[in-house]
DNA sequence: CTTGAAAGACACATCCG
DNA sequence: CGGATGTGTCTTTCAAG
């Protein structure tokens, strides 16, 4: 299901162009890699079915929709049995806050991304949906000061941008 | 530039629907918010004017690419000075294996979420990347059981998917 | 697997309420 | 600001190489 694909120069050429901007034209798309439009819809449709291509999305500016402020909740859940960490996460998700939940290795249990309107928010979501419930056990609390997107996701010995 | 921009239930729907497929054609959009296509068009170009719409990214499954494991990297980056921090945050996000480089509050300065090809790889980019850098202090590294995406980012006040 | 052409769908501008 | 109409462009299909 997660097995590794096999992706010749075409693919990855579309897969580069395509993380700069998904929302370039096919035909731009087969002008810049040297196939007919055609090919690129194939391409595209192969890798979507493939599972390589999860789907598009919004790149959105938390700011500009009244969260400016955004920090990484460090949680531990105590037991950390399956009866209980399953409902969390889902809790968790479910939070219009939350953007990004990580189940880790080491002390810290989860990793929660959360972008809120303030300060005021922050406490509010960290009293009433972390520290008041009973399996929390623990939450650390770390500001953003700032957070930088990284180049695209390629395979290894691919690493140009 | 930052600052709060106000948006009425039609803009917070077709971001909705734009979230979960950016590539919804302004025709669907509109049978299904209720206006007029050339009302979506419009729309959708002023969110992107205002910066709300910061752009359409591809989502790709990593182990798909070869990069089956993921892990958070906490670094702390002594003396925590601009000449120094500057260069480092640059360097980690040209690296292929980078997926998002955050600066912290608190005593780890930067957290840096990577995917790699496994054990080893990770072991190597570690080793060569940070720990044999000067102005790296200490490195603590966490790996990624699992990781899941939350709801779309929308104003508070409007938490429905 | 790729191509090129044909048909249909769409984006976008313009005009109008 | 929202809705209709038109034109040029793009996407998508298909038969053929």
């Amino acid at each position: 299901m997660d097995a590794s694909v096999v992706l010749d120069p075409v693919d990855l050429h579309l897969l580069r162009l395509l993380q700069n901007d998904a929302r370039t034209t096919y035909r731009d798309l087969a002008a810049r890699v040297g196939v007919a439009p055609s090919t690129c819809l194939d391409r595209v449709a192969r890798l979507r079915r493939s599972g390589v291509i999860l789907g598009h999305r919004l790149r959105l500016d938390p700011a500009k929709l009244g969260r400016g402020l955004q920090a990484l909740l460090s949680v531990q859940v105590r037991p950390h049995r399956r009866e209980l960490v399953g409902p969390f996460v889902e809790r968790v998700r479910a939070l219009p806050e939350a953007r990004t939940v990580f189940h880790l290795t080491g002390p810290d249990d989860y990793l929660v991304h959360v972008a809120v309107a303030d300060m005021a928010d922050l406490q509010r979501l960290v009293l009433d949906e972390f520290t008041s419930r009973r399996e929390v056990a623990r939450v650390e609390t770390r500001l953003i000061f700032q957070q930088w997107e990284c180049g695209p996701l390629l395979p290894p010995g691919h690493a140009e941008s």
